[in-house]
DNA sequence: TTTTCAATACTTGTC
DNA sequence: GTATTGAAAA
C-alpha cells in the first residue's frame, strides 16, 4: 500500500498559506506538512484524535495512509509520548512498515514506540513484566505450533488415547479455539469441554496448560489470554496500563478475535481513545477465531463513536472497482460502503476458460510475458491462488521458461526443519534445561539413541528431577542403556557443557557455525544426496548470516519466537506468487486470478463446514483477491482440475456470474476448444458439457459477443527468448551430463536441444528445463 | 535402531 | 498425485 499519496493534490491544503490566515485565529497554526494531500475523509480520521473512533476503510482508500499520519499527528502535536500509544497491527510487518512511515513523516527515526506490534508481540512483553502471576518466569520460552503438537502428543499418549481417532491436531485446534475465544479450562462450556475424546476435553487442556507452566513455557494463546486473565484479576495493573495508552489504535479490527476484543475493550474502558481501522468486506479469517461480529458492534460497544468512512479508492481503475463493488454486494450483513474512484474505466476484467492447470499456467505465463513485452515489470504483477498446490503448476511453468518469480508466504523460513534444528541446539545452549529443544535433536543427526533410550532418560530426569540434558550426562554413567546410547548421550553432554562455555567468550554467530559443525549437523546434510539438502545448508548459512544483526544469542532467540520472518532480499523484477490470503494489504498493476471453479474457489469445504457463512467469506476473499489490482485483472477457470489425484471436471466459479457483465471481457482460448473437442475422452467431454450451461459461462459468452472484438495475443509456446543469458541456439551441456536443479533436484541430461535440456531428475522424473537453471553436478 | 513401505490426508496460516 | 507419517521388517 503505497503511492496513492502522489496522484493527487487537495487545493484545499495550499489555502492556508501566510498570506492568508484564517479569520481571527491567529493561534491556528498552518496546517503541519503531514496533512498535506489526504482528503476531508482521511484528514477527518487523522485529526479525530478524542474518543472512539471506526474508520470503516474500504480496499485501496489510503487506509495505511491514515493509520500512520494519525499517530504521526498524536506524536507532532505532543499529545502523547511514544510509549503512552499502544497500537497494535496484523502482522510484524505491518508493524514494521509503520514505524518506518511514521519516522519518515514527524522526521528522524520514532524511538520509544515500544507498544506497537501485533498482539501477540505485545502480549508477550506484558506477560514477561508480569510473568509470576501467570506462573511463569519471566525468561519463558514461547512454543511454536510444533512444539505445542508434540507436547500434546505426549499427553495424550500419557491418557491412553487412540491418537489415531483423536490426533494431537484436532486437540491443538480445540484448545487454540478455546483460547481464542477467551476461555480457560474452566471457562469451556460444557457440552464442549466433553467434546474430545469421549469427554476428556477439558482435563486434557488443564493438563496441557500444567505442563507448559512446567516447562515454563507459554504458547501464542497464552500470549493474550494469560495478560487477559491478569489484567482481569488485578485492577491495581489494569488501571496502570490505562492509565499509561493515552491512545489505542487497532489495524484490521475485522480479523480480531475474542481474546483481543476482550484485551482491547478492557484497556480501553469506559472513555478511552480508541481508534480502530478495518473493512468488513476484507475479513477473510474467520476460520482462525477472527469475529467480524467485532466490527460490526462497534458501535453498540463503544457509544458514541465516531464513524468515518474511507470512500474514495485510489488504487484500482473503474472497471475493477466495479467489478469488485459488484461482487461483494452479493454478501448480506454488510456496514456498507460505496467505493468510488475516477478517471478512465480502463481495461475490463479478463475472464478466460482454459482446459486444465496446465493450460491455466501457460496461459497466465504468456500473459505475463506479453505484458513484459509492452514495459510492465514482473514485479508489479502477481498470481493470487486459493490454495497452495495450485501454485505448483505455476512454479513449474515459469521455471521452465525462465520466468522470474517470487513466492511469498508458504513454509517460513524458522518454520523448516533444518533451521528449526539449529534453533534446537542453540536454546539448549541458552537454556540447559529446555527439553523440548533436547528431544528435538537428541537423534538429529542420528547418533542411535532411539526411541526407547529417550524414554529410559525421560524416566530417569523424573526420577532425579533433572533436565533431560543434565540427565543425559548422569545416565550415561550408568550401565542402564546400550552402549551405543550411552556414549553418544555422554558426547553430547560434552559438547553441550563446552559450547555454553564457549558461548561466553565468542559471538553467537561463531558459535552457530561450530555447533552445527562440531554436533555433526552440516555433514548429515552434506552427505544426504536428496535434492532439498544443498538448499537447506543454503539456509543454514542464512541463518548465521540473519544472526549477524542481533547482539547476543538471547536477543536473537526472542526475535525468533516472535516474529518468525527473515528479512529477504526481494530485490529483481520478479512475477508474485502467493495465497490470496498472503495478498491482503498489497498491491499490483496486474493480478492474476487462477483458478476460479466452483469447489475450489469458493472452497467446497469451507461451504459445507460454515454454509453460507463460508461462501460469504470466499466472497470477501475474491474481492481482496480483485481489489489487490491497479490496472487490470484476469480471472481463468479450468474446465479440469486434479484432486486429491484425481481427475474432475469443474464448474466455472459462481463469483464469475457474479461479476457485473458491463465490466467483464471474456476470452474463449484455442487450446480450450481444441482440448475439448479434440484428443480428450468424450465422458469428460460430455460432463464437461455442463460448464456451458453454467451462468457464468453463459454469462461470460453472452459479454463476449456484446463486447467489442478484442485482439488476443496467440498462444506462445514455451520459448527460450524470455531467458536473455543464455544463447537459444547452443548449450554448454550434453547428453549424459550430471547436473542440478533448484527445484528438481538431481539428474541426468537425456536430450540437448539448443539451450533447452530434456533431463532424468533421480527424484522429479523427466523434465524439460532451460540450460542455465542448472548447474553441473 | 534404522530402514522401508504402506496408510493417510489434503484450504487458508499470524504469532 | 505426493508429501508426510506411522508401523512392520531388516
Amino acid at each position: 500500500m503505497s503511492g496513492y499519496g502522489g496522484r493527487y493534490s487537495d487545493p484545499l491544503d495550499q489555502a492556508f498559506g501566510e498570506d492568508n490566515p484564517a479569520p481571527q485565529a491567529p493561534a491556528v497554526p498552518r496546517d503541519p506538512p503531514y496533512l498535506a494531500g489526504l482528503n476531508a475523509e482521511q484528514r477527518e480520521a487523522v485529526l479525530a484524535t478524542e474518543g472512539p473512533v471506526l474508520v470503516l476503510a474500504g480496499a485501496g482508500t489510503g487506509k495505511t495512509r491514515v493509520l500512520t499520519t494519525r499517530l504521526a499527528h498524536i506524536l507532532a502535536t505532543r499529545r502523547a509520548w511514544p510509549g503512552q500509544i499502544l497500537a497494535v497491527t496484523f502482522t510484524n510487518k505491518a508493524a514494521r512498515e509503520m514505524k518506518e512511515r511514521i519516522g519518515l513523516l514527524i522526521g528522524g527515526v520514532v524511538e520509544g514506540m515500544q507498544w506497537l506490534g501485533t498482539f501477540h508481540s505485545i502480549g508477550a512483553r506484558m506477560l514477561r513484566r508480569h510473568a509470576e502471576l501467570a506462573g511463569l518466569k519471566s525468561n519463558f520460552t514461547i512454543l511454536d505450533a510444533d512444539d505445542q503438537l508434540r507436547l500434546m502428543k505426549q499427553i495424550i499418549d500419557a491418557e491412553n488415547i487412540d491418537e489415531k481417532r483423536w490426533p494431537a491436531r484436532a486437540l491443538a485446534a480445540c484448545i487454540d479455539g478455546w483460547k481464542n475465544r477467551g476461555l480457560r479450562p474452566d471457562d469451556v462450556p460444557e457440552g464442549e469441554a466433553h467434546s474430545f475424546a469421549f469427554g476428556k476435553g477439558r482435563a486434557l487442556y488443564r493438563q496441557y496448560q500444567e505442563r507448559l507452566k512446567a516447562l515454563n513455557a507459554a504458547d501464542f494463546g497464552d500470549l493474550l489470554l494469560d495478560v487477559l486473565t491478569i489484567l482481569r484479576g488485578n485492577p491495581e495493573i489494569l488501571s496502570e496500563y490505562r492509565e499509561r495508552f493515552k491512545y489505542m489504535l487497532v489495524d484490521e479490527y475485522q480479523d480480531t478475535n475474542t481474546v483481543q476484543y476482550l484485551w482491547l475493550k478492557l484497556l480501553a474502558g469506559q472513555n478511552g481513545n480508541v481508534c480502530v481501522v478495518g473493512d468488513d468486506d476484507q475479513s477473510i479469517y474467520a476460520w482462525r477465531g477472527a469475529e467480524i461480529e467485532n466490527i460490526l458492534r462497534f458501535e453498540k460497544d463503544f457509544p458514541g463513536a465516531k464513524v468515518i468512512r474511507l470512500e474514495r479508492n485510489y488504487r484500482s481503475t473503474p472497471a475493477i472497482l466495479g467489478a469488485a463493488s459488484g461482487l461483494i454486494a452479493a454478501n448480506k450483513g454488510r456496514l456498507g460502503k460505496t467505493l468510488w474512484t475516477e478517471g478512465d474505466p480502463g481495461e475490463k476484467i479478463k475472464v478466460q476458460g482454459v482446459w486444465d492447470a496446465e493450460e491455466e499456467a501457460r496461459a497466465v505465463a504468456s500473459e505475463a510475458e506479453n505484458l513484459h513485452s509492452k514495459g510492465e515489470r514482473y514485479s508489479g504483477m502477481a498470481v493470487l491462488v486459493r490454495a497452495s498446490f495450485q501454485m505448483r503448476e505455476f512454479e513449474d511453468r515459469f521455471l521452465a521458461l525462465g520466468l522470474p518469480y517470487r513466492v511469498i508466504g508458504g513454509p517460513r523460513f524458522y518454520e523448516r526443519a533444518e533451521i528449526r534444528d539449529a534453533m534446537a541446539y542453540l536454546r539448549l545452549i541458552a537454556q540447559g534445561d529446555d527439553d523440548l529443544a533436547f528431544e528435538r535433536i537428541v537423534n538429529r543427526p542420528k547418533r542411535g539413541v532411539g526411541d526407547a533410550s529417550v524414554q529410559s532418560l525421560h524416566a530417569y530426569a523424573r526420577a532425579h528431577h533433572l533436565p533431560l540434558l543434565a540427565a543425559a550426562g548422569e545416565i550415561a554413567a550408568t550401565d542402564e542403556l546400550p552402549p551405543k546410547a550411552r556414549k553418544a548421550l555422554a558426547q553430547l553432554a560434552v559438547d553441550f557443557a563446552r559450547w555454553s562455555d564457549v558461548a561466553r567468550h565468542i559471538r553467537h554467530t561463531e558459535l552457530a557455525e561450530m555447533v552445527l559443525d562440531e554436533s555433526g549437523y552440516t555433514d548429515m546434510l552434506k552427505n544426504d544426496k536428496s535434492a532439498e539438502a544443498p538448499g537447506r545448508l543454503d539456509n543454514l548459512k542464512e541463518l548465521v548470516r540473519s544472526m549477524e544483526q542481533y547482539e547476543s544469542l538471547a536477543a536473537f532467540l526472542e526475535h525468533v519466537a516472535l516474529v518468525m520472518e527473515l528479512e529477504q532480499n526481494d530485490t529483481g523484477d520478479r512475477i508474485n506468487l502467493m495465497t490470496l490470503h498472503a495478498a491482503k494489504g498489497l498491491e499490483f498493476d496486474t493480478v492474476f486470478l487462477p483458478g476460479w471453479e466452483e469447489g475450489l474457489f469458493p472452497s467446497q469445504r469451507t461451504m459445507d463446514e460454515n454454509g453460507l457463512a463460508g461462501l460469504e467469506e470466499e466472497r470477501r476473499l475474491a474481492y481482496v483477491g480483485l481489489t489487490r489490482a491497479k490496472k487490470r485483472a484476469l480471472a481463468y477457470f479450468a474446465a479440469n482440475r486434479r484432486v486429491h489425484g484425481n481427475w474432475q471436471s469443474a464448474l466455472p466459479s459462481r463469483f464469475i456470474s457474479e461479476l457485473p457483465p458491463e465490466h467483464v471481457d471474456s476470452v474463449v482460448d484455442e487450446g480450450f476448444y481444441g482440448g475439448y473437442v479434440g484428443f480428450r475422452d468424450n465422458a469428460q467431454a460430455a460432463s464437461f458439457g455442463s460448464g456451458y450451461e453454467s451462468p457464468g459461462w453463459k454469462r461470460a459468452q453472452a459479454n463476449r459477443a456484446a463486447s467489442a472484438q478484442r485482439t488476443r495475443p496467440p498462444m506462445i509456446e514455451a520459448q527460450a527468448y524470455t531467458v536473455q543469458t543464455s544463447d537459444p541456439s547452443s548449450s554448454n551441456y550434453a547428453r549424459g551430463d550430471r547436473v542440478f536443479h533448484q527445484k528438481f533436484g538431481y539428474g541426468r541430461v537425456t536430450f540437448v536441444e539448443g539451450n533447452k535440456l530434456t533431463v532424468d531428475f533421480d527424484k522429479a522424473g523427466e523434465k524439460r528445463v532451460i540450460d542455465n537453471f542448472v548447474q553441473r553436478a
